[in-house]
DNA sequence: TAGGAGCATTGATACATGTCAAAATACTAC
DNA sequence: GTAGTATTTTGACATGTATCAATGCTCCTA
């Protein structure tokens, strides 16, 4: 959240997020086709949202972690159009988006910040189409992989460790790939020394050799 | 845009999109890198955006068309993220972010507009992830037909009918197939007399058929 | 401590799409 | 009109990933 509120300011900011929900690992915080009334900002926790097609098929369209907002996929048409489900236990902020409009119509910050957040979501969706249209298995995972990375070391965790919270499957179905796939990727860059692989955990070893995989072109 | 104005209301809307720009077909309206400083409706003509890695890959992120609007990619780091190439010659109004984010602090249809709009575009770029992420290249074509006419014909054009204003790559780039894929995909529908294809020209014969090749659940 | 469920790994093979190449067609400019 | 260029189509073949199947590893529960 953006700095440069008056106390009176935060303590209408702190109002709009002042109710909490619990979401137990594997429950959902919201379902496709659900009406939308809220946005919710992650307070602790680990979610997927992903799509699904009438005759089954899954995508994973995200991973979202703490200090991560989500639910603005449901703004268009009042109703959720994804299903957002906790990886682990997990707490959310609920914040009613009418509030935030109302109150982002007197605080210029809060409205940016509202824009930004979604502009920043369309890009991510933008970046995740250029993986899943032009680059192949490992390219995909050694992405994967650094974009968890910097967003854990972001919130102060390890930039070279970590526990994944998804399964092989989840992996796959966010990458465009089978989860026979991922698990051969993630055995090649272990074969090749750049990570270290126990089941979902994760040390990066060789940090540059993963950005090479993903964009060759900067190193030549 | 949403009804529901006062006179007074709808000169202040009228003044925010006063500015007009024409871009020639084949140039760019915004690159990637540039500032951001404003969106763009589009009153006539027809875009792609598109990104690119380092190494020179490009991944169409969409097709636009008149009444669409473009450059939500730059509000979250003040520049654009993406290239928006005009397919034909176009013509847009320019509305600086600025004063829409001003107007639509004292209009709340504008506010609620405006989210809704890039609410839009994460449900659709989701939609996208699924296609590239779980169908296989004739579902792609089938869905991407079928979204386009129904694009045109909520504009008053045919629903069986459409010219292709994009090449084969471009098509592909999109839906992260090589052109070689499209044409033959695109041959295949053809020869089972779903459509008639001449080049760009494009008659859907059986749009049943096609519906039923992008999502074969709804039919048994 | 044993049994079972879920998840991950690995191997063999199949298949969809990519790649390379050539020809056909349409478009552009002189 | 004609030459030249861009685009599209089609074929033959290569390849990356999917599929199918078996095994192994963890964690949970009784």
């Amino acid at each position: 959240m953006p700095t440069g509120f008056s106390v009176e300011e935060m303590q209408r900011l702190d109002a709009v997020v002042d109710k909490r929900r619990r979401i137990k690992q594997g429950e959902r915080l919201y379902s496709s086709g659900e009406a939308f009334i809220s946005l919710y900002a992650i307070r602790v926790g680990f979610f997927k949202t992903c799509v699904s097609t009438e005759d089954g098929r899954e995508q994973v369209t995200g991973f979202q972690m703490a200090g991560e907002i989500i639910g603005m996929d449901g703004i268009v048409s009042e109703h959720h159009n994804c299903n957002a489900i906790a990886l682990e236990d997990a707490e959310v902020c609920v914040m009613p988006f009418s509030d935030i409009e109302n109150l982002s119509r007197e605080l210029p910050a809060l409205q940016r910040n509202v824009h930004k957040i979604m502009s920043r979501e369309i890009v991510r969706e933008n970046s995740v189409m250029m993986l899943l249209g032009n680059m192949r298995a490992e390219e995909r995972l050694a992405a994967f992989l650094l974009n968890l990375v910097q967003r854990l070391h972001a919130r102060g965790l390890s930039q070279s460790e970590l526990v994944l919270r998804m399964t092989r499957e989840e992996i796959g179905s966010y990458l465009g790939l089978k989860l026979e796939t991922v698990s051969r990727a993630f055995s090649k860059f272990s074969d090749d020394g750049i990570i270290e692989v126990k089941q979902r955990y994760v040390k990066i070893l060789e940090p540059d050799a993963l950005k090479k995989i993903f964009n060759p072109q900067t190193y030549y």
